[in-house]
DNA sequence: ATTTTGCGCTCCCCGCTGGAGAGTGCTAAA
DNA sequence: TTTAGCACTCTCCAGCGGGGAGCGCAAAAT
């Protein structure tokens, strides 16, 4: 990317001119003209002097003017800039803090908690909101229990992470007796339990290796039946961590010719792989990321930009939400809702009583 | 509805035309006139006979006209009498019906399948598919266990018709201790296997009163404690029972003006409520059901077709599938397509053991 | 040195016009 | 019953012109 600029390279005035005219255009999506910007600013100036001021603020990339004879339009880089320096964060409304920690209030399980936060941070901003599910790969076995539904077929528990259920059924090749079937979940349960699901799935063979002759042989059974429930267990669906919602909320302001673009942003949702991406670039650096239209190197996200943050849960960062909108949205407003909703998911998913 | 046209009070002259005219305005969306149907078809009429059978076409309700100088168009009532009796329906190329058969070969499980049944049908239709999910109506209880988390935490699992399985997790006043645990499932599952969940539900108060004196009041206290579970339980997510796919595809021809209507069908679909109702109305009609424009009555399908067909295991209905399209589909493509995709989704859930 | 005024210029937008094209309905002739 | 002829309606588009917004530049003002 070319060079960013800092706000100490302008004058104190430049720069509030620069962020009138972004607010400005924000505000209404149209090119910001001299004329406006000297009405509405409180320095008493000219247009003319604002002609220069735009002129060279166009200069340094900040500004573009789509014809010769329209107003300015801030580029991806006088956003950045904008979002970096300028921006004055909103405080929240109480009542919407309350909405959003009522919403998220941990009353049921993982997946539905995510998928509300998702549609809550649409519904709150008008724009499209998304959630990565928190990734497989920190799941910690809690617990594993067998339940004989029938001879041969058997039920197989396992809790992940204190509230994460995964159920499957099993055919097995041989009856086992509830007293077997306890014995195992007991013996499991005492090597693996807070073991990571893959670690288990990994070296369950080595372990049934190494107890083969401390254990009988209807054992040693059983732990091979086990072993195929984490197979399947693990295997847990790699294309459904990501949850978007109100993405009809985009189709709002779009205009006739940007159809053809929504369609393509829209379809990388049902991808999800750039989008995945993306926000995998945003789990590590730790608070608000915003990307900032093409700018990400996605050009299914050209003139829209995406305001993330991770959730975490004692310090551990889990997973990543966001808001995506066009990049003329409020975000004044959008940065503290993000924010404060993953605060919220992480408090939401700690309370494990 | 106002009467629907019979073929058979229409000549065979006007029938052909008005079918060409229907296939031609399908082909490329425009009024079509006169001119382009007397050149088009084989019989040798002038336009202005064609404007006279057009005329008589208009006054029957079959066709309309934009404007006074624009060609005609059909109207719902005329889709209805194209699909009902004019339509030959294609042959479906060999080699999707292979494609369609490998997609659903009968590899993994139910919820994988049906994602895949309409994902297919999207893709292969381009345009929007549907599946409605089995009805869980006949939810008989097979099973239920209490295993213990913690201390006041005490995960429910009901094993339902054999292959599904629900969890809750449930918070207490106080301490079960696992025989406890047990006492409870065995004596729950003794009267209540077999019985339907809602039934369950409704009577589990009845039968704790009936035995209030034959046991213990911590017995009492813990089955107190499962109705909690059994009324979470039997709410099962009455909204995760549509799965849509390739939306994006009806984005394709969109009219400028069609945005705002594309936006509100686009919303039905996360409602899913409108589009439940409507696949619920087509379960009991056994085969191919085609639902064309406000005829609906679904203001959000205005000018959109909807066309299922219901899936079967052993004669018994399970769910319906479909494609949503604009009312100018190719309905003679759309419609084995559905069938065939129907029949094959049957098939994958018979052999499954 | 900075700001303002004044001016000429560019470009968009909007409304008007007029002609071409498509299509219709009607009537009279075949 | 069909066709030909004709007048008419309506859309679409291109061209034109004025108004307005906005710009840059240069000279004057502060």
């Amino acid at each position: 990317m070319v060079s960013n600029i800092d706000s100490s390279q302008l004058s104190e005035r430049s720069l509030y001119l620069f962020k009138s005219l972004v607010e400005h255009f924000i505000e209404d999506g149209m090119p910001v003209g001299s004329r406006t910007l000297a009405r509405d600013s409180k320095l008493n100036l000219s247009p003319a002097t604002i002609r220069n001021v735009m002129a060279d603020l166009e200069d340094l990339g900040l500004l573009d003017s789509p014809h010769i004879s329209a107003g300015r339009v801030p580029t991806a880089k006088g956003y950045r800039l904008f979002v970096d320096s300028l921006l004055s964060v909103d405080d929240l409304n109480s009542t919407e803090v309350d909405k959003i920690a009522r919403e998220l209030a941990p009353k049921d399980d993982v997946p539905a908690l995510m998928q509300r936060a998702s549609s809550m941070l649409s519904d709150i901003t008008r724009l499209a909101g998304v959630v990565m599910l928190p990734r497989p790969e920190q799941s910690r076995l809690r617990q594993i229990e067998f339940i004989a539904l029938s001879a041969r077929r058997i039920l197989v528990i396992l809790v992940v992470n204190e509230r994460e259920v995964q159920n499957r059924i099993i055919n097995t090749a041989r009856d086992f007796s509830p007293s077997e079937l306890r014995q195992v979940s007991n013996y499991l349960n005492e090597i693996f339990a807070g073991k990571e699901l893959n670690y288990v799935r990994a070296t369950i063979l080595d372990e049934l290796e190494k107890m083969k002759e401390q254990v009988n042989q209807s054992m040693q059974a059983a732990i091979e039946m086990a072993q195929t429930a984490f197979d399947t267990a693990t295997a847990a669906e790699p294309d459904d961590d990501l949850l978007f919602s109100g993405q009809t909320n985009l189709m709002d302001v779009a205009q006739l010719a940007d159809i053809d673009k929504l369609k393509k942003l829209f379809e990388s949702f049902n991808h999800k792989r750039d989008i995945l991406h993306l926000l995998e670039q945003a789990i590590n650096a730790s608070g608000i990321q915003i990307f900032i239209g093409e700018e990400s190197g996605y050009d299914v996200l050209d003139n829209y930009s995406v305001v993330t943050a991770p959730y975490e849960v004692d310090g551990q960062i889990l997973g990543v939400l966001g808001v995506i909108g066009p990049t003329r949205m409020h975000y004044e407003r959008v940065i503290p809702i993000v924010d404060i909703t993953a605060r919220m998911l992480g408090c939401a998913l700690n309370t494990k009583d």
